[in-house]
DNA sequence: TCTTGACCTGGAGCGCGCTCCAGATCCGAG
DNA sequence: CTCGGATCTGGAGCGCGCTCCAGGTCAAGA
C-alpha cells in the first residue's frame, strides 16, 4: 500500500507536522505506522481521519470531545452508547448554530442601520 | 438614573465581575463610570454593551476582533467603513456556520450508521 | 466605632491548542 | 562515504481569554 511521509500527509490534509503528531500523541489519530528507521507513514486511512478530526475542530469542538469521539467509534461501545455520545455533541453544535445565527441578526441590524 | 453594583451587572448578564472588568480594560465595554468612592455604576446601557459583547462572544470573536467593532461602532469611521466590516464579519460568522453544517452531517451519518 | 463584606488595583497563573527548539538519527543524492 | 535535508523525541514557549490572588479601600449594619 502507498503511503505519504509526514510532510506529504500534512501537505495533503492542510495541518502542519507538529499538529499531526500533537493529534497523535492525543490519540485523535494513528498510532501511525512506522518506517524501519522509525519515520511516520501515514496511510490513506490515516489521512481519512486526519480530514475528520479537522472537521470537527474546525466546528470549534475541543480536543478532550474529539478523544471521547474517537474512544467511542473505537472501542467496544455497545450502539446506543455511541449514538448517545453522538446526538449529545449534536446537540452542542445546535446551539453554536443558534449563537452564530443570534449575531448574525445583531450585525445584519448594524449593516441594514448604516447602509 | 439607577445603576448596578458588579455583583448585580455580574449576575444580570451572567459575566464574572473579573471578566466584566477585563472587557473594561480591553475597552470593549465602558469606560464605567465610578462612584465617589470609586466603585463602579453600571448603567443599563452598560449592561446592554455586555450583551452584545457576549453575543458575539458566544458566536466565537475574539476579543481583537470585538476591540475592532467596538471602535467601529463608537469613532467617527464613514459608514462605508463601517458597513464593509460588518459584512466581513458576517462572512467570517457564515463560514463557521457552514463548518457546523458539515460537521453535523458527518454526526447524522454516523448516528444513522448505528442506530 | 468596629466589623464585615463587597470592591479596588496590578499582576501572576492557568488550560487550551498548538508551535518551536535542541540535539540526535535516518537516508537518498552525488 | 559524505553531505544535507527530512524526521525523530522530549520538552519549553506562546497567544488567547479568562481567573485568581494579595494587599488595600470603602461603606452599611450592630
Amino acid at each position: 500500500m502507498t503511503t505519504l511521509t509526514p510532510a506529504a500527509a500534512a501537505d495533503r490534509t492542510g495541518v502542519s507536522i507538529d499538529t499531526l503528531r500533537y493529534y497523535e500523541r492525543e490519540g485523535l489519530i494513528g498510532p501511525i505506522r512506522r518506517s524501519a528507521g522509525g519515520r511516520r507513514e501515514y496511510t490513506e486511512n490515516d489521512i481519512f481521519w486526519v480530514g475528520l478530526v479537522t472537521c470537527f475542530r474546525e466546528a470549534g469542538l475541543g480536543i478532550a470531545d474529539l478523544k471521547g469521539f474517537v474512544a467511542m467509534l473505537r472501542a467496544e461501545h455497545p450502539p446506543q452508547d455511541r449514538v448517545a455520545f453522538l446526538r449529545e455533541r449534536r446537540t452542542v453544535l445546535e446551539q453554536r448554530v443558534a449563537a452564530l445565527h443570534r449575531a448574525m441578526e445583531v450585525l445584519d441590524e448594524k449593516i441594514d442601520y448604516y447602509s
